[in-house]
DNA sequence: GCCAACGTTGGC
DNA sequence: GCCAACGTTGGC
């Protein structure tokens, strides 16, 4: 192990996260059944551009459920391995196959997640809307498909106090 | 199902 | 490099 590998980020370094999944394809209720899961699939350039750069393990994560009746965030992961080749891109069997990554230079990349905690209750988008503190997160602004993308510490403890529990 | 907002592809 | 066509995301 190389020094700065040992040498993690400070505590006060810890940054804060919000991923999306459908449900129906893999859901919070999924992740606490797995306990952890390689965060595979993601095919946008940035997205996977903050899990090979910027997600460092002992993130917390806020887990969003899109394309759901209401959408929403319904609980936390943390970032429990950080990043590395995400495999389904190697798989010609899998939906998410790209026949141009190279083994030898990976072009896509997955971080593994942990289950925290799944909220007492989900807070829809809508509530989230309302709440003048989150007007700044990344899902919020009009027009934004980022799967991963980052949110304050602020934005994180707004929600986590919003879910009640 | 509709459609806005992107991102990607490919002809030129 | 331009840009039209097409595909995807994701709320509604």
């Amino acid at each position: 192990m190389s020094p700065s590998r040992s040498t993690s980020r400070r505590e006060s370094a810890r940054r804060f996260w919000l991923v999306k999944t459908e449900p129906h394809a893999y859901s919070i209720d999924d992740l606490k059944r797995d306990r952890t899961t390689g965060w595979d699939g993601v095919r946008n350039h940035q997205a996977r551009n903050f899990m090979r750069d910027e997600m460092k393990k002992g993130d917390l994560v806020l887990v969003y459920h899109s394309n759901a009746d209401p959408p929403g965030v319904v609980g936390i992961a943390t970032v429990s391995r950080e990043g590395h080749p995400d495999p389904t891109a190697f798989d010609p069997k899998d939906s998410h196959f790209d026949p141009k990554s190279d083994p030898d230079n990976p072009r896509w990349i997955q971080v593994e997640l942990r289950f925290k905690r799944k909220f007492k209750r989900m807070i829809p988008l809508a509530e989230l809307k309302e709440a003048s503190r989150l007007k700044g997160m990344p899902l919020l602004q009009k027009g934004q498909r980022l799967s991963v993308q980052p949110v304050t510490e602020a934005q994180f403890e707004v929600v986590v106090a919003m879910a009640g529990s």
